[in-house]
DNA sequence: CCCTGATTCGC
DNA sequence: GCGAATCAGG
């Protein structure tokens, strides 16, 4: 079976849509998953999560590291037990209100601490910064070439607290609430104070309601019939 | 084992 | 240029 621009094309499409290469050649028909591959690399075609090659650049990212942009935050020393850092949308039980704390130097600080207030506990140095980036076709995150620092975003410290019953969090649904009739579609993150699940009536034979379903099951089809949904604006592959 | 992509190398 | 064989990680 020969490379036709035709088929090029698709393959170029499919790549780049994130398609593995076996699927791609079974697609395409008349080829294998390695000649795919390899036809794909004399292309050009590059970029993909690849385990070999992510563990080689993580690998070399981690050790010699030349890098001059300025990587300082040592790793967080001692676990201070930062308060949850959620501004709650009501008043906190007790505790004085911790602010995010301005950018200020903290170093010069002589901390002029009111009288009576309990020692101030320093935030933790890392600010938990949800970096937004974005997604490339294969999944994997793009970065810019100077940006190779810390291929692993380092987990942010983050005590796990009890869920507390509060006023906030009396009409969400908890994990202890689920059942197969609610939806399960979790908001927000385990560990955060108001981590919850959806709760609404399920999608009936769905884990989640109507709205979550089609968030969660919009991935792909079984493999086979999954022709329809690209709209291929040049005719269309062959009938066979 | 299965999967993945990368690389090599004879054709 | 092509792709099977091989490699190596998940």
């Amino acid at each position: 079976m020969a490379w036709t621009d035709e088929r090029i094309e698709q393959l170029r499409k499919l790549w780049e849509q994130g398609m593995t290469a076996s699927q791609i050649a079974e697609e395409l028909g008349g080829v294998s998953r390695n000649a795919v591959i390899g036809k794909a690399h004399r292309l050009n075609l590059q970029s993909r999560p690849s385990p070999v090659k992510a563990a080689e650049q993580a690998a070399e990212a981690a050790a010699p590291a030349p890098e001059p942009t300025p990587a300082p935050p040592a790793p967080p020393p001692p676990v201070v037990a930062a308060p949850v850092e959620r501004p709650a949308p009501v008043a906190p039980p007790v505790a004085a209100p911790i602010e995010r704390p301005a950018p200020v130097e903290r170093a010069a600080e002589p901390s002029s601490v009111p009288t009576g207030a309990p020692a101030p506990i320093t935030p933790p140095t890392t600010t938990p910064q949800p970096m937004i980036r974005s997604i490339g076709p294969g999944g994997f995150q793009r970065q810019t070439p100077g940006e190779q620092q810390s291929p692993i975003p380092p987990a942010p410290p983050r005590r796990l607290v009890p869920a507390k019953p509060s006023a906030d969090m009396a009409d969400k649904t908890s994990l202890l609430e689920l059942n197969d009739r609610i939806c399960k579609w979790p908001l927000g993150h385990p560990g955060e104070a108001d981590f919850h699940f959806c709760g609404n009536p399920v999608n009936p034979g769905f884990p989640y309601c109507l709205d979550h379903c089609s968030v969660a099951y919009q991935a792909q089809l079984p493999r086979r019939d999954r022709r329809p949904p690209p709209p291929l604006p040049f005719g269309g592959p062959r009938v066979r």
